[in-house]
Order: C-alpha cells, then sequence, then structure tokens
DNA sequence: CGACTATACTCAGTCTGGAGGTC
DNA sequence: CGACCTCCAGACTGAGTATAGTC
C-alpha cells in the first residue's frame, strides 16, 4: 500500500518537530505486536525486546536517548517512508518461526480486541488502575472490582477511602449522640436558617432575595413590559441616590415585609420549566446595573517608611512605590520572593517604572539610582504593612463589623442588576486590584506587575435603555455595548497576558443556572451516544490513518482517564499539558500494557496515575513515541483539540472532550449512590456521599496543597498512638505484677515491648509526660494565683508550687525506677487482671480509632472534594441521594451551594436518574 | 479573538475537641 | 467518679479571588 502524504491534512507541525507518517503500515502494527527489536538493535523507544523483557521498562526516555542516538540521528533526517521501508523490509528478513510468532501475536490482538468491542459497551469496567507511588490516583468504579489484575490494589485504596470516612461517621455519631442536648442548639440555628422559607429570613442578606420574589411576581409578564416594570425605577433611585439612604433603608424594611409576604404566595420564577428559556443566543432583552467598583487608589506611605537601596533609604516616587510595596507586602510568601523569575520579572517591571517616574532620592535629594534587585531592601514597607496587619486584626468586632457594614453599604448598588427585569447577583463586580501576577507553577510572567485597570480599559455591556453607569470623576469608558448576546456586564483586558475579563452574574444567577443545566443535560444526553462512540474508537484504534488512529487513542484517553482536552500552549505560559498536547516524556510505558501517566495538567498540578490499557492502546502509543520522536515532541503529533472536538461533535451536537469529564463524573457518582445502602444514621450517610464524592475527586486529579502543617498534625497522632501503645505495654507489665505466673500462660511474647518503642524512645517519651505534667502544674498554680489576686487575696508562695510539683518528680521517680526493675507496679486500687484486661481493651480501641483517623487524614491530604461537586457531579444526583436517604439537602451543599443548584433542588423527585 | 467554565489558593470566620473546672 | 460546662488554640469551611483552562 502506497501512501500518500496528500490525503492526509497535515495538521500540527512543529517547526523543527518530528512528525508521524500518514499512514501506519502492517509492518509496524505487527513489529509493535511482538516487540521485535529492528535488526537485533536495542530500541527501548520502540520496540519490546523478545524473551523475558515484560517486566522491563521498555521506554525509559534517558535510555533511548542513549541506546538510540545513532538510529535517532540517521531517522531524523529520513521522513516516513524510509521509516516504513526500514521495518517492513526487517519484517521480512525475519526467519519464518518469527514470522509465525508475530501472526500468532497479531491474532491475539484481534481476539482480545474483539472481545472488547464485544463487550456490552455501557460502561464497562474502566481499565484497572494502580496507585502511583504519590498522591491520589486511584481509578474509581468498576475498576476497583477485583477481577482485574490490579484489582487488589485498588480494593486497598478502596478500603483507604472507607477509613476516611469512618472519620467522618465517627463525628457524625459523636454529633448525634450530642443532639439532645447543646448541640440543638446550634442545630436550631442552622435549621432556621437553612430550612425556612428565604422570605421568613430576617438577615438583610436576604433582602436582596426578597426583593427578588417581588420581581418574581411579574415573571409572566411578557419580556418587552418587564422591563418597564416600575422596581427598576426603584433601583435607580437606590443606586443613584446613596444620600437618601436612611430612607431607603426604611423603605426597604417596609418591602421585606410586603416581600416575605409575597414570597409565600407568589410562585418563584422557574425558568427551568420556562420553555422560551435558554434557547437561542439572545441571552437578554433589558439590562440595567451600575458598572463596576474600582479599587481604592493608592495610599501612599508614611514619609517614614521607606525602602532601603544599599543601605541608603530612598523616597519614590508614588507609582513606584506602589510597585515596590507589591513586593515588599510578600515578603513572606517566601514561595514567591525566593523564585528567581519572579523576582527577575518583577525588577524589570519595577525598573521601568523607576526609568519612568525617576529613580528614589536620598534624604538629601540626591537621586540614588537603582539598579540591583539584590541591594533593594523591602523589609520597612514589609514591617510596615505587617504592622497594618495587625492593627487591623486587633480591631474590636464592633469595629470590624461596622468597617464591613460600610463597604457593604458602598457596594450594594453594584451587587445586583436588573436581567430582563428580574434582579440578579453580580458576581464578580470588583475590578481586580494592582498587584504582581502571580502565575502558576513555572510561569514564565510570574512576578510581573499588573497594572491598575483604568476606566478607559473598561467595556460596559448593557442594555440601550439603560441608564449607563458614570465612570469616575474625570475618566471615561472605553466603551458601551449593547451586546444582547453576551451575558456579561463589564470586561477589560489585562496586561500581562492580554488575557479578558469579565464581570458577569453570579453562579446563582438564572443565566448561570440556565447554562450549567445545560452542561449537565449535554452531558446525560452523551449516554446515548456513548456507546456507538466507544465501539467507533476502538475499532478506529487499529485504523491505517494515523491521524485516525491518534484521534482514537486520544478519545480512549479522555473517556478512560478523564484527561483534558489539552489545547497548544504558548511559550510565554506555563508548560502544561493535556490529551492534545502530552508529549514523549509524559508517557511512559511498561509491558504489558501499563502506561505511566506522569505530567503537569492546568494550574500545573501533578497528573500521576499508573493505569492498564488496551493491548491496542499501549501498541498505538508506542508507535506514537517511536523513534525519531524523543523527548519533548507531541505524542499525538497529527490531533489537535479542535480536529478532535469536531470529529465528537460528528456524534452529538455540542460535544466536545470537556464533556467526557463532566459525563464520567456524573456517572461515576450516580452508580456510586445507587449502590448505596439506605441503613444508618444520617452521619454515616453523609459520610457515604463524600466517600462517592472523594471517588470522583480522585478521577478527576482534584487536588490541594498539603496543609502547612499536616506532617505535623500526623506526628503529633502518630506520638499519641505509640503513647498509647505504651501504655498498652504498661498494662501488661502491671499484670505481671499482679500475676507473675501470666507470663506463663499467655506467652512471653505477649508482654515484650513493641520493637519500634526502643529503650530511647521510652526515656523521651517518659521526659516528654513528666514535662508535660510539670507544665500543667505551673499553669494550673498561674492560674490559681491570678485569681487569688484578682479576689484580693495574697498569692501563694514559690514553695507551694514546688510541693506541687512534686506529682510530676513522683512520675519521674517512677519511671526511673521502672527503667531499673523493668518492672510496672500494678496501679489503681484493688487491681486485678481483670481490670487490667479491661484497660487494655480500651486502649486497643483507641488505638484502633486514632490509627483510622491518621490514615484517614493522610489519605485525604490532597484531595480537594469542592472542585466535583461545584463543576461536575449533577446537582440533582445529590438531591436524589437527598430525598431517598433522607438526609438534608444542607449536608451537602452550603448556603452558596443551594442558591447556585437551586434549580436542582427544585426539579427533581427521588425517581430521577442521570 | 472572545467568552465562557474550571480551578486552586487565600483569608476570615466558624467549629471542634480536649483540658480543666464544677456539680 | 462521671456528666456536663467553659474556654481556647487550632483545624476546618465557605466565600471570594484571580488564574488557567476550553471551545
Amino acid at each position: 500500500m502506497s501512501s500518500s502524504d496528500d490525503d492526509i491534512p497535515l495538521v500540527k507541525g512543529r517547526a523543527n518537530g518530528v512528525k508521524s507518517q500518514d499512514r501506519i503500515p502492517k509492518s509496524v502494527d505487527k513489529a509493535m505486536d511482538k516487540g521485535r527489536p529492528s535488526n537485533g538493535h536495542v530500541d527501548p523507544g520502540v520496540s519490546i525486546r523478545m524473551g523475558p523483557v515484560e517486566e522491563m521498562d521498555v521506554d525509559t526516555p534517558v535510555a533511548n536517548g542513549h541506546v538510540n542516538g545513532k538510529r535517532k540521528a540517521r531517522n531524523s533526517t529520513t521522513n516516513g517512508k524510509s521509516y516504513k521501508e526500514a521495518s517492513s523490509s526487517e519484517d521480512d528478513d525475519k526467519p519464518l518461526s518469527k514470522r509465525r510468532r508475530t501472526l500468532q501475536a497479531a491474532k491475539a490482538h484481534v481476539e482480545s480486541d474483539s472481545e472488547l468491542s464485544d463487550e456490552p459497551l455501557a460502561h464497562r469496567p474502566r481499565p484497572a488502575v494502580k496507585k502511583p507511588p504519590k498522591a491520589t490516583a486511584a481509578q474509581i468504579g468498576e475498576s476497583s472490582d477485583s477481577d482485574t489484575p490490579l484489582g487488589a490494589k485498588l480494593a486497598k485504596e478502596k478500603a483507604q477511602i472507607e477509613k476516611a470516612a469512618e472519620k467522618e461517621a465517627k463525628a457524625i455519631r459523636k454529633e448525634e449522640k450530642k443532639a439532645a442536648g447543646s448541640k440543638r442548639r446550634s442545630k436550631v440555628n442552622s435549621d432556621s436558617e437553612d430550612d425556612v422559607p428565604l422570605a421568613k429570613k430576617k438577615k438583610p442578606a436576604a433582602s436582596a432575595k426578597k426583593t427578588n420574589g417581588v420581581k418574581d411576581e411579574d415573571s409572566d409578564v411578557p419580556l418587552s413590559r418587564k422591563a418597564q416594570a416600575p422596581k427598576k425605577t426603584k433601583v435607580k433611585v437606590e443606586a443613584s441616590a446613596p444620600a437618601k439612604k436612611s430612607n431607603a433603608k426604611a423603605k426597604k424594611e417596609e418591602e421585606t415585609e410586603q416581600d416575605r409576604e409575597a414570597e409565600e404566595e407568589e410562585e418563584q420564577y422557574k425558568w427551568w420549566e420556562d420553555p422560551t428559556k435558554g434557547d437561542g443566543t439572545k441571552k437578554w432583552t433589558t439590562l440595567e446595573h451600575a458598572g463596576v467598583v474600582f479599587p481604592p487608589d493608592y495610599e501612599p506611605l508614611p514619609s517614614s517608611v521607606k525602602m532601603r537601596y544599599d543601605g541608603v533609604p530612598v523616597s519614590l516616587h508614588k507609582d513606584a512605590e506602589e510597585v515596590a510595596g507589591f513586593y515588599g507586602s510578600m515578603l513572606n510568601s517566601t514561595h514567591n520572593v525566593e523564585n528567581p523569575t519572579f523576582n527577575k520579572n518583577f525588577f524589570e517591571d519595577f525598573k521601568k517604572i523607576l526609568d519612568k517616574t525617576g529613580h528614589g532620592k536620598d534624604k538629601n535629594g540626591n537621586t540614588v539610582k537603582i539598579e540591583k534587585f539584590e541591594k533593594c531592601d523591602f523589609k520597612p514597607i514589609f514591617e510596615h504593612f505587617e504592622a497594618e496587619r495587625t492593627k487591623k486584626k486587633a480591631m474590636s468586632a464592633a469595629e470590624k463589623k461596622a468597617l464591613k457594614a460600610a463597604k457593604e453599604d458602598a457596594e450594594a448598588p453594584y451587587m445586583h442588576c436588573m436581567w430582563d427585569g428580574r434582579k440578579q447577583k453580580v458576581g464578580n463586580f470588583r475590578v481586580e486590584p494592582p498587584g504582581l501576577f502571580r502565575g502558576r507553577g513555572e510561569h514564565p510572567k510570574t512576578g510581573k506587575v499588573k497594572q491598575r485597570v483604568q476606566p478607559e480599559q473598561i467595556t460596559i455591556n448593557i442594555g440601550k435603555e439603560a441608564k449607563i453607569p458614570e465612570p469616575p470623576e474625570g475618566h471615561h469608558w472605553k466603551e458601551v455595548k449593547h451586546d444582547q448576546e453576551g451575558t456579561w456586564l463589564a470586561m477589560w483586558q489585562e496586561n500581562i497576558n492580554g488575557a479578558y475579563k469579565y464581570v458577569m452574574l453570579a453562579a446563582n444567577s438564572d443565566i448561570k443556572g440556565q447554562s450549567d443545566y445545560k452542561k449537565f443535560e449535554k452531558a446525560r444526553e452523551l449516554k446515548k451516544h456513548i456507546d456507538r462512540i466507544r465501539e467507533d474508537y476502538r475499532r478506529e484504534l487499529k485504523s491505517e490513518v494515523m491521524a485516525d488512529r491518534q484521534r482514537a487513542t486520544a478519545i480512549y484517553l479522555i473517556d478512560q482517564f478523564a484527561l483534558r482536552a489539552g489545547n497548544e500552549k504558548g511559550e510565554d505560559e506555563a508548560d502544561t499539558v493535556g490529551c492534545c498536547s502530552l508529549k514523549y516524556q509524559h508517557i511512559t510505558l511498561r509491558p504489558p500494557n501499563t502506561v505511566i501517566f506522569d505530567f503537569l495538567g492546568k494550574d500545573s498540578i501533578r497528573f500521576y496515575d499508573e493505569v492498564e490499557v488496551d493491548q491496542q492502546v499501549f501498541k498505538n502509543l508506542k508507535i506514537f513515541k517511536k523513534p525519531p520522536k524523543t523527548t519533548d515532541d507531541d505524542i499525538f503529533d497529527r490531533l489537535t483539540t479542535s480536529a478532535l472536538n469536531k470529529h465528537l461533535g460528528s456524534y452529538m451536537q455540542g460535544l466536545t472532550a470537556k464533556v467526557f469529564r463532566t459525563y464520567n463524573a456524573s456517572w461515576t457518582m450516580a452508580k456510586l449512590l445507587r449502590e448505596m445502602k439506605s441503613t444508618g444514621s444520617i452521619a454515616e450517610k453523609v459520610k457515604d456521599y463524600n466517600d462517592a464524592n472523594r471517588k470522583v475527586a480522585i478521577l478527576c486529579n482534584h487536588k490541594r496543597t498539603v496543609a502547612a502543617g499536616h506532617a505535623g498534625q500526623i506526628e503529633k497522632m502518630e506520638e499519641k498512638i505509640n503513647g498509647l501503645r505504651y501504655q498498652q505495654w504498661r498494662v501488661k507489665q502491671m499484670m505481671l505484677d499482679i500475676d507473675p505466673k501470666q507470663k506463663k500462660k499467655r506467652g512471653a511474647e505477649y508482654f515484650e515491648r513493641p520493637e519500634d518503642l526502643d529503650g530511647e524512645w521510652v526515656k523521651e517519651h517518659q521526659a516528654a509526660l513528666v514535662e508535660e505534667q510539670r507544665q500543667k502544674i505551673r499553669k494550673k498554680f498561674e492560674k490559681d494565683n491570678e485569681k487569688l489576686v484578682a479576689e484580693g487575696q495574697k498569692e501563694m508562695k514559690a514553695k507551694e508550687l514546688e510541693e506541687r510539683l512534686k506529682v510530676a518528680d513522683e512520675l519521674e521517680k517512677k519511671f526511673k525506677h521502672e527503667n531499673k526493675t523493668g518492672k510496672v507496679e500494678a496501679e489503681g486500687k484493688g487491681p486485678t487482671i481483670e481490670k487490667m484486661e479491661a484497660n487494655l481493651e480500651k486502649l486497643t480501641q483507641r488505638i484502633e480509632t486514632m490509627k483510622v483517623q491518621k490514615d484517614d487524614k493522610d489519605n485525604n491530604k490532597e484531595v480537594a472534594l469542592g472542585t466535583s461537586k461545584i463543576n461536575y457531579i449533577d446537582p440533582r444526583l445529590t438531591v436524589v441521594f437527598s430525598k431517598k436517604f433522607n438526609v438534608p439537602i444542607e449536608r451537602f451543599f452550603s448556603k452558596t451551594l443551594r442558591e447556585k443548584f437551586d434549580w436542582a433542588i427544585q426539579s427533581v423527585d427521588e425517581d430521577w436518574e442521570f
């Protein structure tokens, strides 16, 4: 078969990158099947050596570089054709016996492939997954069944997850136990807030809602009329006449009353039941809003606070000083301040400002030229900001509250807008303040100065009829638009990356709800097509056309492992990848069919996973990594995200790579919730839910940074456990003290101290216990003294303290004695073997629960549940679960989430299915 | 190019668990 | 002695933010 380059559009070539040839010669497939070395060369990048190679890592990039140097050089100068010739001739050279083997291997593949595609496609098990050395990569779902080779490992992970859940359960049990008592109070509190219809709420925040209720009255009024609804005027008054605040406030109160009643009787507007909603591109008919809130102007530092250059305090122009302040205020953020790129970028921009505004002046007015970053000392500025911060922190609660209230008052007009006559919350109405850009990961632009956004940069989007928000005095907007196809209220471009920033509505707004709803409906629709899609990509995994085979392989990865699409990225962005942008070094192949992913994904979060894949996929990846490709070459060099998405779109309107993530996440959650038993306390059910949530989070690789004190916390818990184990040993020794015959009865081993609690540890532990007791006694002594003084009595003398401290001395002595004699005297009155056994049992229990808690905590340290809950799990699943198992929705959704998912909460009953 | 979703981080505020105290 | 209360540091949560993706 002759391949023609013409019938395959060149998709993604890199300037001097390496590209796969368009067609995949049969011989290559065969060679891959068999893993035959070409000409006896060891070629780790492509083939598998014959013989006992299975355990070997076939394509360590490093090894490739070495072993393969020569071939690479040759191949890189030739094109795909030579590759084909080479491999086919190699193939033909083979002795017959080898050929036969090739055939068998190929046959085996066919069989396994057909087996796979015959399988009921609906949600067949995920390929088994192996735990990464670090972190989270349990794959979820059916793959955890132990019929897969790696099932055991998965089961282990599952167990860990379960353990994690137990902690929650425990907490809940406790809570329920307490429920009768003090707990009730807080429960009632939250109930009154959570369960009572909004109209009943008295909090000021609720008033917004209530007003909303009023608007809702006219929700059945034709849109055009709504625009003219009288409420509109009211908003205008509020927005433009802050002077009348007190008046307005009184009015508000009044309204609140009415609203309350209104809301009780009035149906709120349910867009999800409105057939006219959500189709077409026109997003609104009328739109009114107050624009944006600018950050406060820069306040120059007090004249006593100056940065130092080469030890000399220098006065800067206020613009330069502001930039110095950006840096100075974050000296405690070592992560940034110790990053050379950050410092370099900052200093470049800082110098630019200095060149513009003039350099610093010393106290005599002489110019100080700032040229070396190393000579800059921002500490005085840092200390100034720190002092401010502590001052702020030290403010009384009342002061803080007043400050907050004032801010809220000032911002009130911007908080909401009128969207087709309904009051809607605005999301980010505050213009981002200037500062230093904090790109994530190794972002080449991190540390650059993010400039203050001027009104002249801001475009306003608003209804034609509406009053245009006033720009700040002496300024004007860049532009005022009336784009009804946009959902944004204001927009500007940021100076670092030229990215567009939008002011949009809050997550609980109708428009966002609608698109959220659509997103999940789209994912549900994918259910209808998924079988066909999977069938197709399985077939195309063997396509002779390189582009198709790559596409099929990519879809496989996206479907199975929830990878992101992976758009191309520029030079001036952090070097992160998704599926289509995976590079040679991000995938390691380990025969027979394990793929190891290790790359930085979105936000430079590491994706590490060892997974077993379809034989054909394994083979394909081998082909895609074949030399001359090497480090930094694209694996999918014939594929782009747009080609991929275009293809997906042919299956279903609007189907793109990201839909698979939503689909798989929600589908997994649905399955897990379906399997859940309805028994147990509320707390246990919540824990079960969170476990399922956790699995989805792991699937999506949602991580969080490990909390600063985590290691310490774990260590503390370990020490506590060890303390208990030591105590356990002591109790056993007490048994011997009571009845020496026990040694024979139970065997000497029973009384041995655990090995890890060696002599040194014991001494340290004992010392710690003694010291702890001393501290306690001292503290108590001081406190008692304070009390005495407060009561006007004399405080106790130091002698009393010494007296009291004797208890600790006793303890110390006791330990010493124990160490010396190797015996422990039985404690407690009337000690018996039975009592000791009971003690032992108690200790064992405590140790067990602590261990569970510890493991749970450790396993959970870098899994973030929130992201999947907010973005991937269809909220209706949660609502169904809540209804079916009778757990209040508040246990799953916070107040804001309940608002965001109102459409879900109100629209489903317990029979709903994803 | 532009507009939208998705993401982790930050910080303030809330909650918890354990120690000590009281009855 | 144990049931319960109080206090407080430290852990955890939630809302907000701005960055990083997708299409």
